[in-house]
DNA sequence: GAGCTGGAAGGACCG
DNA sequence: CTCGGTCCTTCCAGC
C-alpha cells in the first residue's frame, strides 16, 4: 500500500493538455508583447519542442527504459525534437477511426510517468512515428491541449473564476472535465500493460487515450504487467477508493461524486487510481515488466488502442455528463474561441488573449467546460500548429515544466536571492487575491541570474512546483497567480505550459538580470477538481507545501539554449498548516561525520518545546532503513529555532557519505517536511564524491554511466550515499543512470534497462548530488537548508516509488549516453529542435539530462520492488540486504529498521494513498 | 471600492 | 456505525 501511496502521489500525471504550446506560446508571445521582441532571441523557442509538456521530462527520464535506448536516445529530447507534443498526442493522432485523432486537441495527459515515459520516448517514437503519419503529428501540432484545460492542470481552473459558480459549474464542469481530459490514464495504461485490453478505451470515459497511452506505459507498470491495468488497478481501486476514500489517493469529495458523474467506471478513471497511475505503477516490478512487456507487438497494440482512444477521448471518452457538457456546450464552445488559442492551434492564435484570459476564461466563463466539448470539434485546428511564439518557453526547445534543471551552469547561475516566506496562505478561486507572496524579511523574494553578460533580456519564468520529496514538478493543486495593482513594481505576464500556469517576468540587463517577485501569487485549486482529473495520481489533500519555481532559458551561441531552474525554499500554503506545523527553513549544518554529537541550529517556524527530531535514512522506495530521535535542546528552543544535537549514524563505517533526512515533528500529524542532511564517513573530513559508491549523481553525469551501470549496488546504499559533491552534479543534472542500474536488479525481469530508471529519479539524486535538477536550490541562501525537497529526493519514493516508474522511462537507454551527451539528445536531440548546445554543457543536458538521467542523483529511488511495500509501515528492523551494506561496503550494516514513509508529502493521506497501493501492489505483486 | 488579510463556519474526510 | 479530530473550502469582516 504504501508503496502505492506514494506512487500515486508520484505518479502525477501531468495533464497536458497540449495546447498545442506553440498556439499557445506563440498566443503569448503576442501577448506578450514585451518578451516577445527582446527575449524571444534569447529565448529558444523554436522549434518545435514545444512544449512538451512537460510532463514528460520526468517521465522521460524515467522513461527510457522502455524505449529502446537506440532509439530515441534521448526521450527526453525525443518528445521534444519529435515534436514535443507530438508525440505524447501525436500518439492519438489517428483514430481508428480513421479521424484524425490528433487532431483534436487533445488532451494529453501525461502522468509524469507515464507521460514521460511512454510519451516520449516510447510512445513517441514508436507510435507517433509509426503510427501516425508524419501528417498528423504535426509538430506542433501533436498535442493539442485543450486550451482551456491547459491553463492549469486542472480545468479545475474551472473554477477559476468565481466561486460561487465555481462549484456549481465549473466545479462539476471540471470534475467532470477533469474526468475526460485526463481519462486517458486508462486507456492508456491499458494498452501498454496489455496492448490488447487497452484499446478499449472505448469507455468513453476514458477518453484520452493517447496521453494515456504514453503515459499508460508508465503507468502500467505498475499495474504489473499482470493484472491489466484497469483490472487491477483502474476499477478496484476506483471503486474502492471511491467509497470510502476516494480511490485516488485522492480524497475526492464525495460531493464531486455524487453531483457528478459519479463513478467514473474505473477504466476511466484508470489513472486515477492509484494504480493506474503512471507512478504507481510504474513502481519497480511493473515498471519493468512493463517496459519489458512492450514488445513490439505490445506496442504496437497499445499505439493501436491508443490511436483508437485519440478519436474516442472526446466523444467517448468522456463521461456522460461531460460530453453533456461538451455538447451543450459546443455552441459555446464556438463561441469561445478559444481564447488562449493554445487549444486551438489553428485558430487564429489569440494574439489576444493575454496568458491570464485565456487559460482561464475560458474556465471562467464557462468555458471551460465548453472547451472541453469544444475540443473534439475542433480536432483538426488542433492540429494546426500554431506558430510558436518567440516567447518561449512554450517553444519546443524548452524543457518541460517537470524536468529537472540545474541551478547553474558554467559562468551562469540562477539564484534567488531572496526566499519567500515559508507560509503564504494562497487563494482559492472563490476569494479574493491573498496578495503576492512576499519575504520573510519583508519585501518580496528575489531572483537573479548571475554570468549572463549579454544585452538581451530573458525571460524568467515562474511556476508552482511541488515541495514534496519527489522530483520537482507542477504542482497540480496550485497555479502561480499574478498581482497586478500598485504595489506590484515588476511586469510579468502569464501563460500556461501544460496545465501549469507560468509567470513571466523580464530579467533585465540593466537589472543587472534581477527581479524582484512582487507579482505572484499562489492560487489554490479545489482538490475535488483536480483529483477528479483522469490521470491525476496526486491526492490533494495536505498536500499544501510548494516552492516557486524559477526558470530561465538562457540561448548559447551554438543556437541551443541552456536551461537553468532554481526553486525556493517550502512554501506551507493551507491556513492552518501555517500556523501549526513546524517549519525548517534553515539548518546551520547540512552534513557532518557519523559520530554525530554536533549542534545544529535549525530555524524555521512554529518549534516547539516538545518538538521531535527525527532523522530518517529512507531506502530507495522510500522505506525508512533507519530512524532516530535526536536530542533537543529545549532550553534553547524558540518557535523561531530550535537546536538539536546530530545523533551518530547507524553505520559509523560508511566510506561516502550517506544522505538522510530528518524532521521535525510536533505532533502525530505534525511534522515539517523533510530536510536533508549528510553524513561523512567518520575519518574523511570530506568526501570526495566518487562514483562508485553510490549512486552520486556524479557518476552518472560523467560520460559514464550511461545508463546501466552494471554496478547493481544496493539500492540503498546507493541511494543513500550521496555524493557530496554537488558540483560534480553539474551534470548531475543528470544522474547517472547507474544507480538505476542496481535499483534496477532488483525489479524482476526487468531488463536491466528498466532498472535504470529507477534511478531516472533525478530528483531524488538531485538532492544529493545537490545536482539541482530537480531540486531546487535553495538560492543562494540556504541552499543546503532548504532542501527541503530534498528530503525529498531522499525518497522519491516515499511517495516515491513513483520516481522509480520514472525511473524507467529514463531508463531508456539512451540515457547511457547519457547523461552528458545522451541527454541532450534526449532531450533536443533529437530531432527536431535543436538540440542543446553542448555549449550548454552540463545545462544543456539538463533538460535531456533530466529525463534520462535523473536518477542518478540521488536517492534512486526506486523503490526495490521487493523489500518495499510489504514492510509494514511500523518501524520495522530490517536489514535492507543489499543496499545497506553497499553503503557500508564491507561494514555490516547495521541493522535498520524499515518503515514506510509514508509521510513526506502529506503524510497522511499519502500513507493512506500508499497503504492503498501496497495493498493492490503486493497482491500483485510477486516479489517479496 | 477593490484588494488583501485574518478568522472562522460548515461540511467532508479519516481514523 | 458513531465520534472526535483534521482538513478543505467558502464566507465574513476589517483594514
Amino acid at each position: 500500500m504504501t508503496g502505492l501511496e506514494d506512487q500515486e502521489f508520484d505518479f502525477e500525471f501531468l495533464f497536458e493538455f497540449n495546447q498545442r504550446d506553440e498556439g499557445a506560446a506563440a498566443a503569448a508571445s503576442e501577448h506578450y508583447g514585451y518578451a516577445s521582441s527582446n527575449v524571444s532571441p534569447a529565448l529558444p523557442l523554436p522549434t518545435a519542442h514545444s512544449t512538451l509538456p512537460a510532463p514528460c521530462h520526468n517521465l522521460q527520464t524515467s522513461t527510457p527504459g522502455i524505449i529502446p535506448p537506440a532509439d530515441h536516445p534521448s526521450g527526453y529530447g525525443a518528445a521534444l525534437d519529435s515534436g514535443p507534443a507530438g508525440y505524447f498526442l501525436s500518439s492519438g493522432h489517428t483514430r481508428p477511426d480513421g479521424a484524425p485523432a490528433l487532431e483534436s486537441p487533445r488532451i494529453e495527459i501525461t502522468s509524469c510517468l507515464g507521460l514521460y515515459h511512454n510519451n516520449n520516448q516510447f510512445f513517441h517514437d514508436v507510435e507517433v512515428e509509426d503510427v501516425l503519419p508524419s501528417s498528423k503529428r504535426s509538430p506542433s501540432t501533436a498535442t493539442l491541449s485543450l486550451p482551456s484545460l491547459e491553463a492549469y492542470r486542472d480545468p479545475s481552473c474551472l473554477s477559476p473564476a468565481s466561486s460561487l459558480s465555481s462549484r456549481s459549474c465549473n466545479s462539476e464542469a471540471s470534475s467532470y472535465e477533469s474526468n475526460y481530459s485526463y481519462p486517458y490514464a486508462s486507456p492508456q495504461t491499458s494498452p501498454w500493460q496489455s496492448p490488447c485490453v487497452s484499446p478499449k478505451t472505448t469507455d468513453p470515459e476514458e477518453g484520452f487515450p493517447r496521453g494515456l497511452g504514453a503515459c499508460t506505459l508508465l503507468g502500467s507498470p505498475r499495474h504489473s504487467p499482470s493484472t491489466s491495468p484497469r483490472a487491477s488497478v483502474t476499477e478496484e481501486s476506483w471503486l474502492g477508493a471511491r467509497s470510502s476514500r476516494p480511490a485516488s489517493p485522492c480524497n475526492k469529495r464525495k460531493y464531486s461524486l455524487n453531483g457528478r458523474q459519479p463513478p467514473y467506471s474505473p477504466h476511466h478513471s484508470p489513472t486515477p487510481s492509484p494504480h493506474g497511475s503512471p507512478r504507481v505503477s510504474v513502481t519497480d516490478d511493473s515498471w519493468l515488466g512493463n517496459t519489458t512487456q512492450y514488445t513490439s507487438s505490445a506496442i504496437v497494440a497499445a499505439i493501436n488502442a491508443l490511436t483508437t482512444d485519440s478519436s474516442l477521448d472526446l466523444g467517448d471518452g468522456v463521461p456522460v455528463k461531460s460530453r453533456k457538457t461538451t455538447l451543450e456546450q459546443p455552441p459555446s464552445v464556438a463561441l469561445k474561441v478559444e481564447p488562449v488559442g493554445e487549444d486551438l492551434g489553428s485558430p487564429p492564435p489569440p494574439a489576444d488573449f493575454a496568458p491570464e484570459d485565456f487559460s482561464f476564461q475560458h474556465i471562467r466563463k464557462g468555458g471551460f467546460c465548453d472547451q472541453y466539448l469544444a475540443v473534439p470539434q475542433h480536432p483538426y485546428q488542433w492540429a494546426k500548429p500554431k506558430p510558436l511564439s518567440p516567447t518561449s518557453y512554450m517553444s519546443p526547445t524548452l524543457p518541460a515544466l517537470d524536468w529537472q534543471l540545474p541551478s547553474h551552469s558554467g559562468p551562469y547561475e540562477l539564484r534567488i536571492e531572496v526566499q519567500p516566506k515559508s507560509h503564504h496562505r494562497a487563494h482559492y478561486e472563490t476569494e479574493g487575491s491573498r496578495g503576492a507572496v512576499k519575504a520573510s524579511a519583508g519585501g518580496h523574494p528575489i531572483v537573479q541570474l548571475h554570468g549572463y553578460l549579454e544585452n538581451e533580456p530573458l525571460m524568467l519564468q515562474l511556476f508552482i512546483g511541488t515541495a514534496d520529496d519527489r522530483l520537482l514538478r507542477p504542482h497540480a493543486f496550485y497555479q502561480v497567480h499574478r498581482i497586478t495593482g500598485k504595489t506590484v513594481s515588476t511586469t510579468s505576464h502569464e501563460a500556461i505550459l501544460s496545465n501549469t500556469k507560468v509567470l513571466e517576468i523580464p530579467l533585465l540587463p540593466e537589472n543587472s538580470m534581477r527581479a524582484v517577485i512582487d507579482c505572484a501569487g499562489i492560487l489554490k485549486l479545489r482538490n475535488s477538481d483536480i483529483e477528479l482529473r483522469k490521470g491525476e495520481t496526486d491526492i490533494g489533500r495536505k498536500n499544501t507545501r510548494v516552492r516557486l519555481v524559477f526558470r530561465v532559458h538562457v540561448p548559447q551561441p551554438s543556437g541551443r539554449t541552456l536551461s537553468l531552474q532554481v526553486a525556493s525554499n517550502p512554501i506551507e500554503c493551507s491556513q492552518r498548516s501555517a500556523q501549526e506545523l513546524p517549519l525548517v527553513e534553515k539548518q546551520s549544518t547540512d552534513s557532518y561525520p557519523v559520530v554525530g554529537g554536533k549542534k545544529m541550529v535549525l530555524s524555521g517556524h512554529n518549534f516547539l518545546q516538545d518538538s521531535k527530531v527525527i532523522f530518517v535514512e529512507k531506502a530507495p522506495d522510500g522505506h525508512h532503513v533507519w530512524e532516530t530521535e535526536a536530542k533537543t535542546d529545549r532550553d534553547l528552543c524558540k518557535p523561531n529555532s530550535l537546536v538539536v544535537e546530530i545523533p551518530p549514524f547507524r553505520n559509523q563505517r560508511i566510506t561516502s557519505p550517506v544522505h538522510v533526512s530528518f524532521y521535525v515533528c510536533n505532533g502525530k500529524r505534525k511534522r515539517s517536511q523533510y530536510q536533508r542532511f549528510t553524513y561523512l564517513p567518520a575519518n574523511v573530513p570530506i568526501i570526495k564524491t566518487e562514483p562508485t559508491d553510490d549512486y552520486e549523481p556524479a557518476p552518472t553525469c560523467g560520460p559514464v554511466s550511461q545508463g546501466l551501470s552494471p554496478l547493481p549496488r544496493p539500492y540503498y546504499s546507493q541511494q543513500l550515499a550521496m555524493p557530496p559533491d554537488p558540483g560534480s552534479c553539474l551534470v548531475a543534472g543528470f544522474p547517472p543512470c547507474p544507480q538505476r542500474s542496481t535499483l534496477m536488479p532488483a525489479a524482476p525481469g526487468a531488463s536491466p534497462k528498466l532498472h535504470d530508471l529507477s534511478p531516472a529519479y533525478t530528483k531524488g539524486v538531485a538532492s544529493p548530488g545537490h545536482c539541482h535538477l530537480g531540486l531546487p536550490q535553495p538560492a543562494g541562501e540556504a541552499p543546503a537548508i532548504q532542501d527541503v525537497p530534498r528530503p525529498v529526493a531522499t525518497h522519491p519514493g516515499s511517495p516515491g516509488q513513483p520516481p522509480p516508474a520514472l525511473l524507467p522511462q529514463q531508463v531508456s537507454a539512451p540515457p547511457s549516453s547519457s547523461c552528458p551527451p545522451g541527454l541532450e539528445h534526449s532531450l533536443c536531440p533529437s530531432s527536431p529542435s535543436p538540440p542543446l548546445p553542448p555549449a550548454a554543457q552540463e545545462p544543456t543536458c539538463l533538460q535531456p539530462c533530466s529525463p534520462a538521467c535523473p536518477p542518478a542523483t540521488g536517492r534512486p529511488q526506486h523503490p526495490p520492488p521487493t523489500v518495499r511495500r510489504d514492510e509494514s509501515p511500523t518501524a520495522r528492523p530490517r536489514l535492507l540486504p543489499e543496499a545497506h551494506e553497499d553503503s557500508s561496503p564491507n561494514l555490516a550494516p547495521i541493522p535498520v529498521t524499515v518503515k514506510r514513509e509514508p509521510e513526506e508529502l502529506d503524510q497522511l493521506y499519502l500513507d493512506d494513498v500508499n497503504e492503498i497501493i501496497r495493498n493492490d501492489l503486493s497482491s500483485t505483486s510477486t516479489h517479496s
